[in-house]
DNA sequence: TCCATTTTTGCATACGAATGCAAATTTACC
DNA sequence: GGTAAATTTGCATTCGTATGCAAAAATGGA
C-alpha cells in the first residue's frame, strides 16, 4: 500500500506536525507532549514508518554496529563466542558486521580499514593481531577496540581473555598428580598470545617439579598439522604418557590419531589435555580434560568495555583475564585420592 | 597528525578543487582527468582520507550490507557457511550484518524488521522462516531475500539449498543395498522443510523396495535431544539394524550413545547416516557416512541471485536445489560389490 | 488573573558524499 | 586557427534524521 520508503517527514505530515516532532518521539529521552506522541505513533504504523538508522547515524556520528574481525570459525569456541556476542550487543542496541580474516595476519589492517569505513561505533578483533600503527588509528579516530582471546604488548588496547599462563599451570600440576613421566606439547600457532602464555604457564608448572618437557610439537591450531604432529610425537618406542594439546580442536584430532591409527589407549596408554572446553570436548566419544574458557563471562567483559567506552567515553584500557577450571573427564588419568574440586 | 575524521571536502581544499572532483574520483566509472585523479589520491593518502560508507549509502541509497540471519551456530554446517558467505560477498563489496534468531520461530519477523532499518541491500535467512506478510514488506521495500538452506511454500522468495528430497532417496537406496532390514529415523525439526524433504525422499525410497519404517523419533536437531531419541529407540531387543538421522549433527550424539552407552558396534551392530558433511563427519573417531551440502555452490548461488537482484533488478525469484554426493565411510554397513561410486 | 517558569514545538541547519545540470576546458578535425 | 564535439569541472541539491535556538504553548504560584 504505502510507498517504497517512508520518511519522518511523511510521518509528520500524515501526524500534522513536524519532522522533528516525529524525529523527537523516536528519540528515547526527548521532549514530546502526550497528544503529539499518540498521534505520531499512530502515524507511524500506519505508514509503516521505521527510523533510518544510517541516516541517523550520519547526524548523532553513533552507527550502532559493532565490528567484529574473526579469523577460526572452525574451531566451535568462536561460533559460541559469537552467537553470544550477537546476543549480549542486540540487548544493549548494538550489531554485528562480521569480516573474516585470514591466518596470513597481513590482511588484518586492510580489513580493519574497511570496517572502519562503516563508521562502527567499537571493534572486537577476535584471535587476531593488528599493526600498532593501526591501533593508533582507532585510537584517532575515537573507535574503541578490544581484543578477544588474544592480548598484545601495546598497552594503549583493551583485552579481554582467560588466564592462559594460570590455565597451563593448572594442566602441568593435574598431570604431575597422575604421577605421569614423560610429558609433551603439542602447540598451536606460536605467534599466538594464547599458546605463548598457555605454554609459559605449563612450563613453569613442570618445572616446579623438576620435570623436563618430554617431547614437543607444533600444530598450528589446525587439526591437520596437529594430527601429523601426533604421529611425529608418538613414531618412536618410548611415547609420552601424557600430552597437553594447546587446543581442543586439535586435541580431538590427535586423540584420533592416537586411538585409530596408533592403537593406543586414551587415557590408559596417554592422556590427554586440552584447551577451551568446546562442545565436542564433552561428547562422549572424547570425554576430553580440558580447561575452560569461560566464555559467557568473556562474552559480558567484552561488551562492558565497548559499551563504556562508547557511551560513558572511558578511556583508559583494559585487560583482563578471567580464570577458567580445568574440567576432569576421561581423556585423562585421574589422580588418586582425586576429587572433583577446582584445581 | 590529521583531526579526527577526514572529509571529501577537506581532501579537496587540500588539493585545490572542488568536493565533487573528490567524490568523482572514487567513484568507479566516474570521470576525472589524470591531473585530478593524481592530485586527490595524493591528497586523500596524505591525510588518510577514505569514504564514509553511510554517507554514500544515504544519497546512493545501497549500503553494500547484506543483512543474515542465522539460528543454529552449533551445527558447523553454518559457521562454514558462514565464513563462505563472508568470503564470497566481501569480493563483491559487500559485508554481512548478522542477526541471531532462537528457535522460536517468532521473533525472526521482528529480526528482519530491525534488519531492514539498517538499510541492507539484501537478506540471507539461513535456516529459518518469515511470515509472508514480511516477505511482502521486503519485496515492497526493495530489498532481495535468500533462504538458505530452507525452503518456503512462498514461491515469491528464492532459495538455494541442497536436493534433500534426492539426497534422502540415496539414503534408503544405499541401505536397502547394504541388506538392512530394520531401517529406522531419527528426525530433525519438524517445522523445517530440509527435515520434510529428507524424510520423504528417504521414505520414498522404503517404499520402492516395499520396505516399511521400523522405527523413528524426533531430535529436533538438537544433539542432546537426538541422544535421547537414540536411548529410546534402542531401549528393546529387537532394534533397528541402521539409522538415518536427520544431521550430521545429531548423527555424532547417536553414535556416541549407541557406542559407548549401549556397548553396540557401529556398523557391524548398526549402521548410522548423517546429512550435511560437517567437518566433524569426517573426523576418524566418526567416519561418518552421510550425504554432503556441497556449501561452496550453495554460497555461490545464493551470493549471485543476491547479486542479480540487487545490481541487475533481476526480480523474478529463482529457487535452485543442488544436489550432494552420498558420502560413504565407516559408519555404515558397505553393500557388497560397492565401488564407491557416486550413489 | 497575571507573570514567571517550564515544557513543547517548528525552523533551519548539519552530517558526508553522490549526481544532474550547465559552464568551462580540452580534444579532434578540417 | 577555428569550430564542433567530447570531456572535465563546479555549483547546488539531495538522501533521512537529529538538534541548537528561539518562539509558542502549557503549567504553576500568588
Amino acid at each position: 500500500m504505502t510507498s517504497e520508503k517512508v520518511t519522518s517527514l511523511e510521518v509528520a505530515k500524515q501526524a500534522g506536525v513536524s519532522q522533528s516532532a516525529v524525529s523527537r518521539v523516536f528519540t528515547p529521552g526527548a521532549s514530546a507532549s502526550k497528544k503529539t506522541v499518540e498521534r505520531v505513533r499512530k502515524a507511524a504504523t500506519d505508514l509503516g514508518y521505521r527510523p533510518n538508522v544510517l541516516a541517523r547515524a550520519m547526524v548523532s556520528g553513533k552507527s550502532r554496529m559493532i565490528g567484529l574481525v574473526v579469523a577460526y570459525l572452525d574451531n566451535l569456541f568462536y561460533p559460541d563466542a559469537l552467537e553470544r556476542l550477537s546476543n549480549e550487543l542486540k540487548e544493549k542496541g548494538y550489531h554485528v558486521l562480521i569480516f573474516m580474516a585470514s591466518q596470513t595476519s597481513g590482511n588484518v589492517d586492510e580489513v580493519l580499514q574497511e570496517i572502519m569505513d562503516y563508521q562502527v561505533d567499537g571493534i572486537v578483533l577476535a584471535s587476531v593481531a593488528m599493526s600498532s600503527d593501526l591501533a593508533k588509528d582507532c585510537q584517532r579516530a575515537g573507535v574503541p577496540v578490544v581484543l578477544f582471546n588474544r592480548s598484545q604488548d601495546d598497552d594503549r588496547l583493551s583485552s579481554v581473555g582467560s588466564d592462559n599462563v594460570s590455565g597451563g599451570r593448572k594442566i602441568a600440576d593435574f598431570l604431575i598428580a597422575g604421577g605421569h613421566k614423560r610429558i609433551s606439547h603439542i602447540a598451536g600457532w606460536e605467534g599466538a598470545s594464547t599458546q605463548r602464555d598457555r605454554e609459559t604457564g605449563f612450563l613453569s608448572g613442570l618445572n616446579s617439579a623438576q620435570i623436563k618437557l618430554f617431547s614437543r610439537d607444533v600444530g598450528n591450531f589446525e587439526i591437520e598439522q596437529a594430527r601429523e604432529a601426533a604421529r611425529r610425537m608418538f613414531d618412536r618406542n618410548d611415547h609420552p604418557d601424557a600430552v597437553f594439546v594447546a587446543n581442543d580442536h586439535m586435541a580431538i584430532g590427535v586423540m584420533d590419531v592416537l586411538r585409530i591409527e596408533l592403537g593406543l589407549s586414551v587415557p590408559n596408554d596417554v592422556s590427554i589435555i586440552g584447551y577451551d572446553d568446546v562442545s565436542a570436548a564433552s561428547w562422549s566419544g572424547y570425554s576430553l580434560t580440558t580447561v575452560r574458557q569461560p566464555a559467557k563471562q568473556l562474552v559480558e567483559e567484552t561488551v562492558s568495555i565497548l559499551i563504556d567506552q562508547i557511551e560513558h567515553k572511558a578511556s583508559n584500557p583494559r585487560r583482563i583475564a578471567i580464570d577458567g577450571p580445568l574440567i576432569v573427564r576421561g581423556s585423562s588419568r585421574i589422580p588418586e585420592g582425586w576429587k572433583n574440586e577446582r584445581f
